[in-house]
DNA sequence: TATTGTTATACTCTATAACTATA
DNA sequence: TATAGTTATAGAGTATAACAATA
């Protein structure tokens, strides 16, 4: 591996610690954890089946069943049948579980601080960047 | 937040998450998780204070021991007593925990693949643009 | 007294496997 | 028979608090 491709991945490797870290601590100011947090803003954009939450996540259907347990005992998230299939069940946030994931998505101090950093033009071309490093190719 | 920045923000999530999952599946390959790898990465460098790994790892000095007590289960690690200061353990990698770290360096496929579709200028534009973005004030 | 590392404990996330209710 | 969700279980990471050895 080149050097500078070396450098980038570094440099990516300390970015993703720092998300994690400031995404980690905004969730604690309201008593949720990360993975809580990010199901939570999951379900805030309507009712969704808990087996298409863990394909989300990538993580096991198991799984998901203990986290909107918890988000369900703070009130921040309910279990509703689906009429179609009586076998799915729907998640979806509260009123109260809407407000918190605003107020978090709105408290990422990481969005905010670094990328005031760069003018329009660059936010621009780190989206561009990111785009093509995320999807080498969008169009091919 | 305007929708440029709230782009830019999605995508920094959509390569954490990516980052994550490449970095686990490369660890579990050595039938590591994606904590021990990073801390065998650490000690492979060098002898480092039990402390010192807490630090980097920004977590809580007891849960280092379980995680250096299962690298040296494998043979990956182990620990050194300081001469210079019998409280403090030295943590290092062995031969084969060196080996092991310089492989899983390697397969990160996430490093290779995406970043090659970048020709060598946009690398250099993507460098400077995380840098600032990582510390948006490197000399102010 | 203060510091280093460990132990003990509790909670969360994770995967696996077995179970239920529905389809 | 297959699918959705749950339960049970076990391993790992995390924080907190108490502890032993050393400074």
């Amino acid at each position: 591996m080149d050097p500078l491709t070396a450098e980038v991945v570094d440099l990516i490797g300390t970015m993703v610690q720092r998300f994690h870290q400031e995404y980690d601590a905004a969730a604690a100011v309201h008593h949720l954890t990360g993975a809580q947090a990010r199901v939570l803003a999951l379900v805030s954009g309507g009712p969704m089946p808990m087996r298409r939450i863990a394909e989300r996540l990538k993580c096991e259907p198991s799984n998901v069943t203990g986290i909107i347990d918890r988000l369900e005992a703070q009130g921040l998230a309910e279990r509703r049948s689906d009429p179609a299939d009586r076998r799915v069940k729907l998640a979806v946030a509260t009123g109260a579980g809407r407000d918190t994931a605003t107020r978090l998505r709105e408290s990422l101090d990481f969005a905010r601080e670094p990328l005031a950093a760069l003018s329009e033009h660059e936010r621009r071309a780190l989206r561009d960047l990111l785009k093509r490093v995320i999807d080498p190719r969008p169009a091919d």
